[in-house]
DNA sequence: CGAATAGTGTCTGTAAGACAATATTCA
DNA sequence: TGAATATTGTCTTACAGACACTATTCG
């Protein structure tokens, strides 16, 4: 075995969530308020060393700091990147393996009491969240923005950021909302139903002093389902 | 701080390499014989500890162990995905970080003497290479060829593969071949142009008993071009 | 009835896919 | 000239996108 056996020349490894939701004002993103340092007082993203006795994997891993920071226990989640480097935590040599969660706005109702004292919920303007975030936070934040802008374009991932009970009219809402441009509605709507991910609540109707509209659910909460082409 | 920053608490971390090449048999993955115990005599990834006093990051200790087992220097080099559990290794928690790496043609005719005598080129069969893999290597390879035959239909991945210059015909059978499936000459040539990631070497014609074709290099070596529609 | 939104239908231009024709070399 | 492959062109059909029409409720 070489010296890199040793304990003293492992790297930190942290795992560190992105977690959204829908708020009036859009997209958000779930910020901590740092207690101690480095970066004490600042905010980031939840996270937490890997706890060998306790975590049996990283997906373990990060589902137990989702319950600890939301209360939530079935979301969407998703490995984005790992970051690893010399310099990216004062303490030393620190990978930080990042997930990317998508709660609904059940979720976020729900939970609302159970959700942790030093979390909050920031609106993503751009790129980011517009104010400085620790460590190399706000490029992870870059990168997840990224990455979900860009399945919005070929798969059901607004579908997951919804309550669980919604119209196909919130729906085509929310694509637009991610995507920045407006979708036409008969296109919208083949494409939905050739997706297959949708499934009507028999006799539920969304009334109002229009036509009622058909509510709709996920056939399965937990799943990204991939379109053939762009929406 | 908790006993969580302690080193006895951390776990350990790798980096592991999906290393392909084409030979005269397909696609072949780069392979290294375990010379000590665990998994003593099996295959494995190529890969190595972390060196936190020697890797900048993540990516540099990629390309480390890529020079070490190869040669080479500026292969295309892609994050895959990281995967950590109790179980994995067992010496104790560890996390692998893998990255996917495509060599060309030439990089692996030029470098076949520098190659680390531990290590071999195997042909994939199906969704691995049909003989047992130490750790949970033989998951990882799967996923690598996932991801790889994923890109092939919507990315100029194929051409990394290739020697520096080559022909539409030669670049239309590495895509035939990894996609599994004939392609319609025509197509697949305005597909090639309206993506923009050739250039014809000007006065270079392979020739042969018929008309000369023009011969192509990438405009850039290392970096992925994605294409608006499948191919 | 009028307003508002849900849901479906039609029409047209574009482009993908199949196929064919032409080009250029060597033997 | 014939064989072989490169390269370009044509034609048909499917479908995406734009737009319009119908449906259903409330006030």
């Amino acid at each position: 075995m070489t010296t890199h056996d040793n304990d003293a020349f492992k790297p930190i490894a942290t795992v560190d969530l992105a977690i959204f939701s829908l708020s009036p004002a859009g997209l958000s993103v779930l910020l901590i308020r740092r207690a101690g340092a480095p970066f004490a007082g600042d905010w980031a993203l939840p996270g937490g060393w890997i706890h060998i006795d306790e975590d049996a994997d990283l997906e373990a891993a990060a589902r137990r700091v989702l319950k600890e920071k939301t209360g939530v226990e079935t979301p969407y989640l998703e490995q984005l990147q790992t970051t690893g480097s010399a310099g990216r935590d004062p303490r030393g040599w620190s990978i930080s393996i990042v997930y990317i969660a998508l709660l609904s706005a059940d979720d976020v109702e729900e939970r609302r009491d159970v959700m942790a004292g030093d979390a909050e919920w920031r609106p993503v303007e751009g790129d980011g969240v517009g104010f400085p975030i620790a460590f190399d936070h706000a490029s992870l934040i870059k990168e997840a923005l990224s990455r979900i802008r860009n399945k919005v374009e070929y798969s059901n991932l607004p579908g997951h950021l919804l309550p669980a009970r919604f119209t196909l009219s919130e729906l085509q809402s929310v694509y637009e909302n991610l995507l920045g441009r407006k979708l036409d509605k008969s296109a919208f709507r083949k494409r939905m139903a050739e997706a297959d991910f949708l499934e009507p609540v028999e006799g539920e109707m969304r009334r109002a002093s229009n036509r009622p509209a058909q509510v709709f659910r996920l056939k399965d909460a937990q799943s990204l389902v991939l379109f053939d082409r762009r929406i």
